[in-house]
DNA sequence: TCTGGGGTCCTAGGACCC
DNA sequence: TCTGGGGTCCTAGGACCC
């Protein structure tokens, strides 16, 4: 069955209906969505905590990044920056926790594994949500095979799970929400099932739709849209005069004409890495030491997918939140010959450091990017670099990733990363890593 | 006192070319 | 004297996602 595109589609003189009825009986999409994913790994070495609220917070112990459905009534919403919630914390004995990355990483690739054993044609959209597409695999009943990947992926994995099917994949996010949220669906949506759909949607607000937030949805309301309902059934040409092709792609999606399908694995286009300061930094040497472990974080992630950058962006910042005068700058620099030397790209950094890093502020977050990233095999060969220099670079830098790797750690890194570290993030509430030998949950 | 981080895609506008 | 316009590429910024 051909897919059509939203631009086919828009220039087409067939009748909608024939369109829509073509690509429902064409494509379902599955979304699976781990239920508040970080909470749920937490509790899945700490049974005690199950019924009881608890927040993860972001990097530096900032803000609330997840929440258990207790914590959720309490108020405490997402995004929530800590401080504000202390006395609600408090009096209701929320437990708290940094993230824990490692942890999280580790679990998010058992669930992806167990998916991928129902459904080959699988995009992992993000560390706790993936898409499935159904219709290219010989099943009898979709309903059962749904409702077999949701009790199975829970028993396999600890982790629970929504599941919403429908023939778009904006469909099936709104088929996931119902799902969780209506404990009559028991975890398990299809969206082509529901009788009164009109009545649900009409019950749905346009942000609730994947691609529309705050600014969308107020150029919606201004046009008098402000349900799903509405959404389905406004114009198509307005809509694209107002929202451009994102939005209209959307109402297509809306209306049972499939614009996205399953999206392959790519290689990164950018690579940054940045992080807020432990506590406020005022030196250069201590920056300097940020930013050359951020790049040697982001070179090992380039070396990851195979890839080579040509240059790299450093920018500092103070407080945005701060009453003091406010600080930001940045300064790139371009390499004569693409690379993954973590070395290399350090030595540019700290150049880059030096010529926006100004005395008399209290800096707050740095950062870098990597940018215009290829892939290493199509590498052009210098003239100019000696060849026996750059092997002998690979292979240095492939024992430090070979090393790290073994021991899940930065057990080498480069001098200019520092020892000390004062900037570290802020962590004081982080779990134990379950899932690696040497934090192996202990039985009493 | 204390407010995260890493991505993608799209669009508008400028520079440049013929 | 008359002073175009279309195409392409690049970049910055906006909007959104989890």
């Amino acid at each position: 069955m051909n897919n059509i595109s939203a631009k086919e589609y828009a220039a087409s003189n067939l009748a909608p209906s024939i369109f829509y009825k073509k690509e429902v009986e064409s494509k379902i999409f599955a979304l699976i969505d781990c239920n508040n994913f970080y909470v749920s790994c937490e509790r899945l070495f700490r049974p005690d905590l199950n019924n009881k609220p608890i927040i993860v917070l972001s990097n530096n112990d900032g803000c609330i990044v997840s929440r258990s459905n207790e914590a959720k009534s309490l108020g405490l919403p997402m995004g929530g920056p800590l401080f504000k919630y202390k006395n609600i914390i408090k009096n209701n004995n929320v437990n708290i926790f940094s993230s824990n990355y490692k942890l999280y990483s580790d679990i998010s690739y058992r669930v992806m594994n167990s998916l991928r054993s129902f459904c080959p044609d699988i995009e992992i959209y993000s560390i706790d949500e993936a898409f499935l597409r159904l219709d290219k695999m010989s099943i009898c009943n979709i309903n059962n095979f749904a409702n077999n990947i949701y009790s199975k992926v829970s028993k396999w994995t600890g982790i629970p799970i929504s599941i919403g099917l429908a023939p778009t994949k904006t469909l099936s996010k709104i088929a996931n929400n119902i799902a969780k949220t209506r404990s009559e669906f028991l975890g398990v949506c299809n969206l082509s099932d529901i009788k009164n759909i009109d009545a649900i949607f009409k019950n749905m607000k346009v942000s609730e739709i994947w691609g529309v937030a705050k600014k969308t949805e107020a150029k919606l309301n201004s046009i008098n849209i402000f349900t799903i309902y509405d959404f389905k059934n406004s114009n198509q040409k307005l809509i694209r005069k107002i929202l451009g092709v994102v939005g209209e792609r959307i109402f297509l999606e809306l209306n049972g004409v499939s614009c996205l399908d399953i999206q392959e694995v790519s290689v990164r286009k950018h690579i940054s890495y940045s992080r807020s300061f432990g506590e406020k930094q005022t030196k250069f040497e201590e920056i300097s030491q940020a930013i050359a472990n951020h790049t040697s974080c982001a070179c090992a992630k380039l070396r990851r997918q195979k890839t080579v950058a040509k240059g790299i962006i450093v920018y500092i910042a103070t407080s945005p939140y701060s009453q003091k005068e406010n600080y930001s700058n940045s300064y790139s620099i371009a390499l004569d010959n693409p690379s993954s030397n973590s070395a290399e790209f350090i030595k540019k950094a700290q150049e880059c450091l030096k010529k926006i890093f100004r005395h008399g502020y209290s800096y707050h977050k740095s950062g870098i990017v990597l940018f215009d990233i290829s892939e290493e095999n199509i590498l052009q060969e210098s003239f100019l670099e000696s060849k026996i220099d750059d092997e002998r670079n690979k292979k240095l830098m492939k024992i430090i990733d070979d090393s790290n790797y073994k021991s899940k750690s930065q057990i080498l890194f480069f001098a200019s990363q520092g020892i000390q570290r004062k900037w570290q993030t802020k962590k004081d509430l982080c779990s134990p890593c379950y899932t690696r030998w040497e934090e192996l949950a202990t039985v009493k």
